[in-house]
DNA sequence: AGTCATATTATGGTATACCATCATACTGCA
DNA sequence: TGCAGTATGATGGTATACCATAATATGACT
């Protein structure tokens, strides 16, 4: 018998509501790299027990978004210049590797998607929306990903992004990168969508690249 | 004023030395990927509170080690074929970056350490010894990422490789691999110290590509 | 005003209690 | 003998208590 019976049960556990509103809190950077995040305040902040605010920050340590110093309890994580290279070099191999076998496989229908999320993309630059903006790339490469059938990949890349985010915002918003920006990711799109490998591959690196250059320069100026 | 003076304190809580041998007890097989890990069992085998135990599957979980079935807690990750794939695919693009810029800037005394290491793995194959087979492979690979100065692949690498760990037993014992294996490392080794990346990076496709294809046939044979 | 000793508060580490829900065992009846 | 209902045990989720240690505040003395 099929599933269509199945009684559907809520499997959400404050744990998981926690751990989704804190992780969204760093990368939103109401926290700051350094700041301390000192177990009963967040209870107050989140409305939960100290156990399952010390749960989530064991999430969040594995996740690399939180630093334990003995003695000092947590703090959510530091970024330093090269850090932020050897994610960038990560992001580029990983990125690569994606777009590549992308551009062999994707389906008419992935290739709309991305076409939906970029036009999203656009959409939030010409309305100053950051988040909007940072929903709609995020979409865009999970269908990436996913039509690449990469689902470790993802896992992985969404990790490194996420210790890079407070960076994310710098490589958004400087001068031009409205334009450039998407530019670059048309250009990765239509690569894929003509079935190239090598000239999605080429987009990529210089999308790749510029992000990596602007956050370089950003990371630079706020050490 | 230096370190010199600085008083050192011991910083491993009981939930750092219970994190260290959950997951070592899960690399060494003694649950077996499906197995559920009932929280008071482990608190009887680990001698901690369920507060430690609790803490410490969150790691775990978010390290890809244990996966958490709502209503039915925690068991431990399950590997299916297409995973497999995927995280071989992952290790040969990081570990080609890898060993190229490794090629391209080690130093004689690493390149010396390298080859203590591989002394190491073949011994362990000489004696028959598994563990120590597997300690001489992580040293090997941990002085290549170390030596490349790339902690952040080589965080990634490690998490990837202990979710394979299952399979990485099969890879070792697998007919005249006690040969070809340390005599692809060596190949390697052997491009790495002449600081030729091209050579480099063929070693490395060589014998990472080979142990996939042994990985492949025995996730297939046991799933 | 500065320093030192002491008191107090804050904090992370760890254990245990309680509860709701699920799984399993048992009993009675047809 | 099989099935249904009930009882019991097992389990994960969550809260709270207690303790040791570190950090900070305070007061006394010079």
């Amino acid at each position: 018998m099929d599933n269509a019976l199945k009684v559907e049960r809520p499997t959400v556990t404050l744990r998981e509501l926690a751990l989704n509103k804190l992780r969204d809190a760093i990368l939103e950077r109401r926290f700051r790299p350094g700041e301390r995040l000192v177990e009963r305040k967040l209870c107050e902040l989140l409305g939960v027990s100290r156990t399952v605010v010390r749960e989530v920050l064991r999430h969040l340590e594995a996740e690399g978004l939180v630093e334990i110093l003995p003695h000092h309890g947590p703090i959510v994580a530091r970024l330093d210049l090269e850090t932020v290279e050897q994610i960038y070099e990560m992001r580029m191999v990983i990125e690569v590797m994606v777009v590549r076998s992308c551009a062999e496989r994707i389906g008419a229908a992935d290739v709309d998607l991305l076409r939906v999320h970029l036009d999203e993309i656009r959409a939030g630059f010409a309305a100053s929306d950051i988040r909007r903006v940072m929903r709609g790339t995020s979409a865009f490469y999970e269908v990436l990903f996913t039509a690449a059938g990469k689902t470790v990949a993802w896992d992985v890349f969404r990790n490194l992004n996420a210790r890079i985010n407070q960076l994310r915002s710098y490589t958004l918003w400087s001068p031009g990168r409205n334009v450039t920006g998407p530019g670059e990711m048309q250009a990765m799109l239509d690569a894929i969508g003509a079935h190239d490998p090598d000239a999605a591959e080429a987009a990529c690196r210089l999308h790749v690249g510029n992000a990596w250059a602007i956050a370089r320069q950003s990371a630079a100026a706020s050490e």
